[in-house]
RNA sequence: GGAGCGGGCCGGGUGACCGCCGGCCGCCGUGAGGCGGCGGGAGGAAAGUCCGGGCUCCACAGGGUGCGAUGGUGGGUAACGCCCACCGGCCGCGAGGCCAGGGACAGUGCCACAGAAAACAAACCGCCUGCCGGGCUUCGGCCCGGCAGGUAAGGGUGAAACGGUGAGGUAAGAGCUCACCAGCAGGUCGGGUGACCGGCCUGGCUCGGAAAACCCCAUCGGGAGCAAGGCCAAGCAGGAAGAAGUCGUCCGGCCCGCGAGGGCCAAGGCGACGCGAGGCGACCCGCCUCGCUUCAGCUUCCGGGUCGGCUGCUGGAGGCCCCGGGCAACCGGGGUCCUAGAGAAAUGGUCGCCGCCGCGGGCCUGCAAAGGGCCGUGGAACAGAACCCGGCUUACAGGCCCGCUCCUCUC
């Protein structure tokens, strides 16, 4: 598989609620501004892949789905510059407002400096509780 | 021209590049999948999840009580709490608008504040009569106070005070009586499918509001929901508790008897009663089904495993046009079109051009701070399908069209 570096397919993405629960469960993270994202190394390493996740006290649907568009987007544009062989799982954190027209460029520099400090974290205990942070 | 009323509609357009979701076709690959091409991809409310249906599973003798919803009449519809027409009441000069619009002589309760009194009436002031006491007197009476009684005409309170006007009547008054009016009840006639409308007669003369207080009446209503339900794959570990049978009969075998018949036996069928569990929406009556034990099975409880894939899944009470029926909602017939199917959940990003709305002590035209054009700059609402429809409600920048009413102006 040779997707280009500008595709974003569903490979890239992490849909099953277990990979989820895997990524909260090595505890690393960065956070800065409205964003917390976790990182966790693959095993065996794929492709870099992303998963979002956005509460629904961020705001009504309209305004998730303008989030995870713009996260995915941004993604899209950072993903070959990423630690490779890793799993990501971005947070949007409530309380803040939205970045405006311009956000898209902010939001991908935030997503790709966080990634990179996320994952040089050195890998925490992983978790023994069920109970995943966030929602 | 101004003010207003009622309907209907739109919800930026177009192009390039980079992406996303699913469909069809072709090629490659054992396969998962990859590459290429073609065409599709949010709304008028997709929203709130408030009603009504379809669909799926479960249930489906009946009766009573309860619970919930609805509430003028007639129609429309798959159905509705929706829509249409009409009736009645209220509001508006009007076009039109609003109404939770059955029952307050079935019953219980309520009517704040004010007021004497808020509903089998009631006497605070006032008015009137009688008696007692006091004062004045022109000897006719008059005034003040008290007591007993009459009185709903007048005052005052209130959202609301037990009809209105006039006449008679009276100590003063009062539907106390009478005339007319308003209203109510009963009867009757006519019109209308009906809600109701209109006329006549009679009655007692008069009955307040609120049912969105409880309530009564009528009508309607099985339960849960696409995380419904079905299939496949994978995987695990079981444990505990619970019950009550008895009798009759039939068939079979054995024994006794010459025989009618009698006795014994283990398992079974049927029936009765009993017990247990489940179901019949909540409860009761009642009914149905299953079980009544070695194990097994059943029911309940505890514990363990999975939480993947496929399907349901989008063509439908469907949109548009024409013809016919109907005041209309809507219905019938014909033609034509195909229009999202995700699942940690696609429909996005960047850049042009055009259109719209602001802003500009920028420029041009122009007598002009009017209007128009150019340039620059900024903005564009409410809101995201989640099984599918019919409604209702709520949110919404800006804008368009049609019909009608009132006022004003010009001819």
């Amino acid at each position: 598989m040779t997707p280009s570096d500008q595709g974003l397919p569903k490979t890239c993405r992490l849909v099953r609620p277990g990979d989820f629960a895997r990524v909260y469960a090595v505890r690393r993270s960065a956070a800065a501004g409205p964003l917390v994202v976790y990182a966790a190394a693959q095993e065996p390493p794929g492709s870099t892949r992303i998963g979002l996740s956005v509460s629904r006290r961020i705001g009504n649907a309209v305004v998730r789905n303008r989030w995870k568009r713009r996260l995915r987007e941004a993604f899209r544009r950072v993903r070959a510059t990423l630690p490779t062989g890793h799993d990501f799982i971005v947070v949007v954190r409530s309380g803040l407002p939205e970045p405006g027209a311009a956000g898209l460029e902010r939001t991908a520099a935030s997503l790709e400096t966080l990634a990179a400090r996320a994952a040089a974290r050195p890998a925490g205990e992983p978790s023994r509780s069920r109970r995943r942070p966030g929602s």
